[in-house]
DNA sequence: CCAAAAGTGTTTGTACTACACCCATGT
DNA sequence: ACATGGGTGTAGTACAAACACTTTTGG
């Protein structure tokens, strides 16, 4: 006689994917908030999320809730940390585990996002929150901090050609101090994993910037063989 | 007229939590496996896990859950990862949130733990466990990895008094990796965080050697001036 | 010719690595 | 006296930090 597994008397909740998503303008680090439109808290500031269905995992949540709102697909996602606190939400128990994405805020679609009421804002200016999305936020950027000081992700938030200002801004940004340009630049160079093109980028000086790619290849390739990214 | 926030058409599901419980007996690093009572996979071996309850957190859960298992009240504690592929519990949709904890191997009730027909194995002799439970273990190691080397919770895993040679067995035994004791000696003495005891411990050689206590204060004290622990 | 941004190297200090011998004690 | 584990320091190397001037070009 088989004893068989009872889950039928285990309390069930409502488990929420929240994504804090990242952009870069060129200039600083921003986060894509929407205006909730559901009392409790309506009219208020929240992540976008969505809730976990039977027939999908959580990475596959958050990439649905993340094409849903912006229309992209493959978004480089990290689940970072759940939150569980009694009644962190009014209206019923949920559990939320919270994702931070990077997306190049070139690509999402405008449309979509202003149907779901939402709006780029820097760290230091964002509107506070609803439940505990202000910590969730806080949260994600010091994930994102550990990872892009370990892991080439950086480059998730550029466009695929960028200058070493914008780079150099990037980091800045998501570090929240300031970089030496030249420190910044040895250290770039000295990994070797950048491709410089011929073009230059004139919009922003009269001498013009050159361009830049990440070579992912040649850094998978370095890595393979022991080599780590650090900033 | 609101809008009412409906949750009621949303799949709910059951949310587990699962731990990886590190201790360390002086010489390796090992973890605490129980064996399954229940179908399906009977009888073989498992993380110790439980189910969320509506009135409770999942802190507060995976401390219930550890308490149940080794008598011990207020284990360090480390939210980790979620997993959630849709058939990784067979008998049901179930999603884990997973946690790895650091106890004292003295501390622990043995009684207890002979119930649950839990034992240590070392990371290396550990059996195949049930689901995916393996893949949990080996990100709590590289979690815990991370942590170790970059907050002093070590002191965690051993006796309120340690040699140095129990430090220095087990940070090599966590980073899987030999560390040449000289360096390893001067690292530590140049944090300035232990307190040297006038106590010997003489069970492993006749000069006896040193206990020393880790001095939380101290730490904490310098770690509000900008210090930061660092193996 | 000048304003504005881009680009570039060197020096100094700090931290990590590698490495070997003496000490204390019980038998 | 010797075997066993405990304890200690230094020199070389590599990495990180501080720091300022020249170049380009459109107006």
């Amino acid at each position: 006689m088989k004893k068989l597994a009872n889950y039928s008397e285990e309390d069930k909740v409502l488990l929420a994917v929240d994504c804090v998503i990242f952009g870069f303008d060129r200039e600083e680090l921003k986060i894509l908030l929407i205006k909730r439109e559901l009392e409790p808290e309506r009219g208020k500031w929240s992540l976008m999320g969505g809730f976990l269905r039977n027939n999908e995992n959580l990475d596959e949540a958050a990439n649905r809730i993340l094409l849903h709102l912006t229309g992209i697909k493959d978004i480089y996602l990290e689940q970072f940390h759940s939150y569980s606190k009694v009644d962190r939400d009014p209206a019923e128990r949920t559990i939320s585990v919270a994702y931070y994405s990077l997306i190049n805020m070139e690509d999402h679609n405008h449309e979509l996002t202003e149907n779901f009421g939402a709006k780029w804002f820097t760290i230091s200016s964002a509107p506070p929150l609803i439940f505990d999305h202000n910590l969730i936020v806080k949260n994600a950027i010091s994930s994102l901090r550990d990872k892009t000081s370990k892991e080439p992700i950086g480059f998730e938030l550029l466009p695929p050609k960028f200058t070493r200002k914008q780079l150099h801004n990037l980091y800045e940004s998501i570090f929240n101090e300031e970089l030496d340009i030249r420190n910044f630049v040895n250290k770039i160079n000295s990994m070797d994993i950048l491709i410089k093109l011929d073009e230059k980028d004139m919009s922003s000086s009269r001498k013009g910037s050159y361009l830049y790619k990440f070579d992912q290849e040649k850094y998978l390739e370095k890595k393979a063989q022991g080599f780590d990214f650090k900033i």
